[in-house]
DNA sequence: TTGCTCCTCACGTCACGTGAGGTGGC
DNA sequence: TTGCTCCTCACGTCACGTGAGGTGGC
């Protein structure tokens, strides 16, 4: 072992990490050196430190978060290692998928606008569905949404005569306005008994959804862009000055399980209404909330 | 016109930007509504608002900074605009690139080591070069080296028998231990008279590359792992206690207008050591850095 | 001995989020 | 009137960077 120790920024020189960023992984224990002497505060690396140095350097640069890094570094079983950084590439999958849509978004935006979708109103009555509920992060919900959709598919699998209409779900405002919030995913199974999903199977339960009057708009494509229907949504309603209080509505008009191309999607918003006083509104014969009205 | 004004919640729900957000651009001058009650302080935002907040939600979700969104959103220039987005484009493109290539070199790294590479002592002579001195962030290193090359090759282009040897550089520790130093792009000239270059031409001088000892190791392919062979460089140097002062040297063994793919590439490292005593050091006749020796 | 390297400590940056404590609007 | 919405202000987060003021090592 011919290992040599060399001051911080020596170190520094061999690993391309500034004095400044060594001392702060010392400060939060991601890479302390190997001596530190204790009447100067000197601090002395080894030459064997280096190679982990280089590694400290990649995971940073992929931005995994210094608690992780920490974590992967100090790992001592390859296999939880493997899964940590194979965790964080997925995430970085995931980043690069948004950065296209986002960007592909912005295009479509800069170009003139589309001619005005048709909004329409609808009264939607009481229906018994089965559903999940979570408090979840905005950041989190299309990953949330999306796992949500197969446990209810699972458990609904084994029902006769079910689902009687489109999945839906019901977003509190607080998710759009604070960043968190309850959200609710359900398929309406009618009135049939529903056996074996009794008041609570996992985290699947039965729930009433509730009737409300809507002003319905539909969304095509990926839900990235659904800020843009939600705008066009919220803008008639409230420039009507008919909003109402309760949690926005969508429905799923595909089954995402077998459509994978969220191109062909196709989605209804339905931000909720005081009643029509003097306004003759639909029966609710519309296709799309039929298993809901 | 049918606007209508609205509050910062009900703003909030319409364009997906939670409350604190939109207090946030409103104190940075980002997106202030049209009205505030000078009483209460309420804020209140138009209907025609929304479009706005909606391009900067996307220009948010690629990571253009608020400053520049600023800039973005009330440029009255369409080729202006255009050009800040076209920017910020290519600024997601170089860190695709970088993300790439940092996953890439993660892969290898976690590989079993290769085999140590053959680390030789060089005695360089001084060299008259033409040259381009900056000093530059980290960050922006591979940028500058870049253009600094053109820049260095739009020079020389004219001058008679030249270059004499291989392009290289001088990079102060600095610009390791502290992320800014001192960066010198260099192409030998040899002793001839440069006509046309006299002390200034442009950004483009002559210099003296002053003489120096250095090990050296040969780093091929793309400089985005150039660190792990600065760390076996210097690994070996320090162990050895010949280290010296002095910027480190690189020498490109690659015409980079040529040789577009950067796994082509083949770079000498060269480290400054203290001259041997007692240990017979080659005369320099090496191919790499021979137009400096 | 000079000056170069290293040290600590407090604060700044960026784009918000958290949370306390309080008031206005329907 | 209740409680829901809105307000400000101060501080926290993350991963460092900046800069002042000071000491150690060759």
């Amino acid at each position: 072992m011919t290992t040599t120790n060399v001051t911080i920024g020596e170190f520094s020189q061999m690993t391309h990490l500034t004095v400044k960023t060594l001392r702060h992984y010392h400060r939060v224990g991601l890479l302390a050196p190997v001596d530190v002497d204790p009447r100067t505060g000197y601090r002395y690396y080894s030459t064997d430190q280096v190679p982990t140095a280089q590694l400290i350097r990649r995971y940073r640069d992929l931005d995994m978060p210094v608690g992780e890094v920490r974590a992967v570094v100090t790992a001592t079983d390859p296999a939880t290692r493997d899964a940590l950084i194979a965790t964080h590439l997925d995430r970085l999958q995931d980043q690069l998928a948004h950065t296209r849509s986002a960007v592909a978004s912005l295009r479509s935006l800069l170009e003139p606008a589309d001619p005005n979708r048709r909004i329409e109103h609808r009264s939607v009555a009481a229906t018994t569905s089965v559903a999940v509920s979570d408090t979840v992060d905005a950041a989190d919900l299309a990953r949330w949404w999306s796992s949500g959709f197969t446990e209810l598919a699972d458990v609904v699998a084994g029902l006769e005569g079910t689902p009687t209409g489109p999945a839906g779900g019901l977003f509190a405002k607080e998710l759009f306005e604070h960043g968190r919030g309850r959200a609710t995913l359900f398929l309406p199974v009618g009135d049939v008994p529903v056996h074996g999903v009794g008041p609570d199977q996992g985290r699947v339960h039965r729930m009433v959804v509730p009737a409300v009057e809507l002003a319905v708009l539909v969304h095509d494509g990926p839900h990235d862009d659904v800020d843009l229907t939600y705008g066009a949504l919220g803008t008639y309603v409230l420039e009507h000055g008919m909003g109402a209080p309760g949690p926005v509505r969508e429905s799923y008009l595909f089954d995402p399980a077998t459509v994978s191309d969220p191109d062909l999607w196709r989605t209804e918003i339905g931000w909720p209404i005081t009643p029509a006083v003097g306004t003759v509104s639909g029966p609710g014969s519309s296709p799309s909330f039929d298993g809901i009205s």
